[in-house]
DNA sequence: AGTTGATCATTA
DNA sequence: TAATGATCAACT
């Protein structure tokens, strides 16, 4: 029987294979094995499906802005497909910090450091599923193409321009190919320091980096062909 | 208030 | 119906 991990995996290799073992079994049947509670949906617990897995793949416990394996350089993260495994979501990335990125480059970035390498971990995520029916895929272990790199090059120095120039107001999810910024906070009073207009200092909205489910869907279908 | 885990729900 | 903008919980 499958239990969750009491330690983190000392490998990749490990860690894949620990992933693996869990492709075709239910969020119900980990959440029994765990004695955790499955949540009827995830108006509430949004997180829960990430947190899960967490669990049985033995990654850091606690909400640390550091990647869930550090010492494998290893990043998870689960994607919630349909039923023809297309993602339903865009992917969160990381926090958008807002003041002081005059010095960071792409290269330096949490953005680039969070991609460098993740382990995708696709899961059933049709609203017509109970969440305890939804099925684990395969899991995708995935560093960037050249290609796709470029273009989160040039979306994220694209975006992180407009901040540092006092465009944060002007930044919608419509900017970046591959990388957007949305709001992340816990709801419309939640306000954190930016650069204004004018080079002010100015409240605004707490902003995210998300990967646009076109992204995504091209890391998974790129996976299936090898 | 910031950062992790994300999905929800209204709008276009 | 898809995407944008909004929101939920746990932990620090």
């Amino acid at each position: 029987m499958i239990k969750p991990a009491t330690n983190p995996p000392k490998t990749i290799d490990e860690l894949v294979t620990r992933a693996q073992a869990l492709a075709g079994l239910t969020l119900g049947e980990l959440a029994n094995w765990a004695n955790i509670q499955v949540p009827a949906n995830f108006k509430r617990e949004k997180g829960w499906t990430g947190q899960l897995l967490e669990l049985f793949l033995g990654a850091q416990a606690g909400s640390n802005p550091e990647q869930d394996f550090p010492d494998l350089g290893v990043e998870l993260k689960t994607l919630p497909i349909d039923s023809q495994g297309l993602p339903l979501e865009t992917t969160y990335v990381c926090f958008a910090h807002l003041l002081n990125v005059s010095g960071v480059t792409w290269e330096t970035s949490n953005v680039r450091n969070k991609l460098n390498c993740v382990l995708w971990v696709p899961v059933e995520g049709s609203r017509e599923l109970l969440p305890a029916q939804r099925r684990i895929a395969t899991p995708v272990l995935w560093q960037p193409s050249q290609a796709q790199l470029a273009v989160l090059k040039q979306d994220w120095e694209e975006l992180m321009d407009m901040i540092v120039l006092g465009g944060v107001e002007h930044i919608t999810a419509k900017h970046g190919q591959a990388l957007q910024i949305r709001p992340k906070a816990a709801d419309g009073k939640a306000l954190t320091d930016a650069i204004g207009a004018d080079g002010q200092r100015v409240k605004t909205r707490p902003r995210g980096f998300y990967l646009r489910k076109q992204f995504t869907q091209q890391i998974l279908l790129e996976a299936f062909v090898d």
